[in-house]
DNA sequence: GTGAAAGCGCTAACAA
DNA sequence: TTGTTAGCGCTTTCAC
C-alpha cells in the first residue's frame, strides 16, 4: 500500500480510500490510485483489514459426517451464498469425536470467524459441547443442537415421506409398505409419521406388520422384500423406501422374483440420490431433500445473523418430489 | 491481551512470552500469565499474530468437482494432515468455471493463505489460468496443470489396473475383457495400458474387440455384457471394469443372464467405492485408489514447501487391491 | 527476568 | 479534496 501511494503520488490514506470506494476523492485520483495498484499488483491484505474491522470475512463450517454425501451438497449451497458476499469458508471434520470438535471451535475462534456452521451425518441431536461461542452467530443445518436457544434447518422429513406415500397413492395403490432405517433415527420416525399421515388422509388401510425397519443398505432392501412377499395372496403394491439404497434392493428382489415395476408394484426412494436413483431398473422416483438449497438457507441465515439477526428453534425446509419410472408416472418434479 | 497483562501485573510483551513459551522468564511469572489468561477466557488473535509474522496458518482448497465423489477423501486427508500444524483449509468451489477459479485465487491470496491445493473431478489437465501465483506453495492433487513446474499428485492408474488384471489372472482367468469409461479420460488410457501389460507379462492372449470402451455408468456396464456375451461359444472368463458404477452393471447383467460369478467370470471394479461395491452381488473386488492418502501426501508436500522445499512434475501413488467376492479369493486387501 | 516501543498493513477520525 | 495519525492485537528487539 505504501508502494502504491508512493506511484500514485498520494498519502497512504488516499489510497485506502481510493481502493475501497469510500470518502470523497477527485475521480482522476481515485483513477490514478487504482491504476498504480493494478501495475504493481498489489492485492490489499484481508488479515490487516480484518485486525482493523474486527470482521475476518470468514465462516467455518464443522462436519461430523467424515464430508460425506450429505455434507457436500451443503457445503456447495453454503459457499456458494458466502461467496457472494466475499466471505470464506474453512473446512473442518469432526470425525464424530467431542474433543476434536471443542479444538476446532477453538481453532475457529482464534481465526476469528464471523460465524460457524455445524453439521452432521444425519439429522439428530448433538450434545452441546460446553465451549463458550460468545454470541458468535451460530447455525445447525442437517444436524441439531441440545441447547433450545439454538438455531437449526433441517429438511422436512415427515412432509418428504407424506409427498412419497402420497404420489403412491395417486398412482393408484392402496396397498402401501414401508421399508426404512434404523429406529433410532429421528428421521425414520418422522418419515413413518408422514407416510402414516398420507394413507390416513387418503383412507387407505395402514398395514402395520409393512412397516418394517432395518439398515440403510441395499441389502436390507432385499431382505425386506422376502419378508413382505413372503405370502403370494397377501402382497403390497406399493413401497416407500426410508432411502434409495433401500429401494434400490427392494427394486433388484423384486426384478430376481420376476414381479414387474411399476406394472405390480410401484417404488419410491427417498434422498434423490442421483447415481443410485438414474442407475436403478426402472429408474428410482424419490425424494430430494434439497440439501443443497438447505446449504444455501443456511448462508442466507448466517449472513443475517453476522448482520445483527437472531433465530432460534428449528425450521423444516420442503422435500421435493422426483418422479421417474418405479411409479408409472409421467416424469416430473414437484414440491 | 492487554487485559491479561493487567490482570497478571506484568507487561504485555511478557505475557506474548509466556503465552507462546518464548524468551526466558521467571516460571513462577509465566505461570500467574497464564492462569490469569485462562479466568479471563483470553483467546489470542490469530489475525494479529497472521499479521505479523506473515503466515496466516491457512491454506486453500479449489476444487471443480463441486465437492463430489472424490474431493471429498481427498479433503479429509488434507485436512487431517494440515490440522495437526494448526493450519485451517478454505473450501472453494470453482465449478469448472475459470472466471471463478481465478476470482476465487484472488480471494485466497488477499487473505494470505499458506498455500494453495488443487482438485478436481478426473484428473485431467487443468489449463493454466493467467494469475500470478507469486511462489505460493501449490499442488496439484488428483489434477493436473499445463505448467510444467507445478507439482502434480496423481494415483497410480496403470499400476492399478495392472494390479486389478493380474488378480484375475492368478485367479485362474485366461479370457480377459476391459469395460471402460470414456476415450478421452487420460485415466482409461492409462488403465487400459495397465491392463494390457498385465496380460502381456502373464503371457494372457489380449483380444483387442474385447476392450470396450463407454461411459461411466452402470447402464453402460450392462450393455457391454450384451456385446460380450453375443457369441455364447466366445466369452471372456474374467472382466476388468473401469470403474465400480460399470462394474455393478456388469455383474447385475450376467446374474441376469444367469451367468455365475464367480464362477464363470471373474469380476474387478475401480474406485473401491463402498456403497456400490459392498451392495453388489456377489460384493465387489476392487482397486482402491487410496484418495484420503493422496489427499495426506498432499499436506504433507504442501507443508513442505511452506517449510521452503520445491517439488515440481508428476508423482503418482499407488493403488491398492480390495478383495471381496466377485473373483472368487480369499479377501484381503494388498498393495 | 521484565518492560518499552516499533511495526505488521490497514482504516477511520480528524486536520489541513 | 487530501494528508496525518492513532490504533486493531500481536511479536520481537533492545534497554533496563
Amino acid at each position: 500500500m505504501r508502494d502504491v501511494a508512493r506511484a500514485a503520488g498520494v498519502s497512504i490514506g488516499t489510497v485506502s480510500k481510493a481502493l475501497n470506494n469510500a470518502g470523497s476523492l477527485k475521480q482522476e485520483t481515485r483513477e490514478r490510485v487504482t491504476e498504480a495498484a493494478r501495475s504493481l499488483g498489489f492485492r490489499p491484505n484481508d488479515l490487516a483489514q480484518a485486525l482493523h474491522r474486527g470482521q475476518s470475512f470468514t465462516v467455518g463450517l464443522i462436519s461430523n459426517d467424515s464430508f460425506g454425501r450429505f455434507t457436500m451438497p451443503i457445503l456447495e449451497g453454503l459457499e456458494s451464498v458466502l461467496y457472494e458476499e466475499r466471505i470464506a469458508v474453512f473446512m473442518c471434520n469432526a470425525t464424530d469425536d467431542p474433543e476434536r470438535e471443542r479444538q476446532h471451535i477453538e481453532q475457529l475462534m482464534g481465526k476469528r470467524v464471523d460465524g460457524l456452521v455445524f453439521t452432521a451425518r444425519r439429522a439428530d441431536k448433538r450434545p452441546n459441547l460446553g465451549v463458550d461461542l460468545a454470541g458468535l452467530p451460530t447455525v445447525f443445518v442437517f444436524s441439531q443442537s441440545d441447547d433450545p436457544h439454538s438455531f437449526c434447518l433441517l429438511p422436512d422429513d415427515e412432509g418428504g415421506a407424506y409427498l412419497g406415500a402420497a404420489h403412491l397413492i395417486t398412482n393408484g395403490r392402496r396397498r402401501i409398505a414401508h421399508v426404512t432405517g434404523p429406529e433410532r433415527f429421528e428421521a425414520v420416525q418422522l418419515r413413518r409419521d408422514g407416510c402414516r399421515k398420507a394413507l390416513a388422509d387418503a383412507g387407505v388401510p395402514i398395514r402395520s406388520n409393512w412397516f418394517l425397519s432395518g439398515e440403510w443398505s441395499e441389502s436390507w432392501g432385499r431382505q425386506a422384500v422376502d419378508i413382505l412377499f413372503d405370502d403370494p395372496d397377501d402382497v403390497p403394491d406399493g413401497i416407500l423406501a426410508g432411502n434409495d439404497q433401500i429401494a434400490r434392493g427392494i427394486l433388484d428382489a423384486l426384478r430376481d422374483r420376476g414381479i414387474d415395476v411399476p406394472g405390480a408394484v410401484g417404488v419410491v426412494g427417498f434422498d434423490n440420490w442421483g447415481v443410485m436413483a438414474e442407475a436403478a431398473r426402472p429408474t428410482l422416483t424419490s425424494i430430494d431433500m434439497n440439501l443443497n438449497a438447505l446449504g444455501q438457507e443456511a448462508g442466507r441465515r448466517i449472513l443475517a445473523m453476522i448482520g445483527g439477526k437472531r433465530f432460534s428453534g428449528v425450521e423444516r425446509l420442503p422435500c421435493t418430489l422426483v418422479v421417474r419410472e418405479s411409479c408409472g408416472a409421467k416424469s416430473k418434479t414437484t414440491a
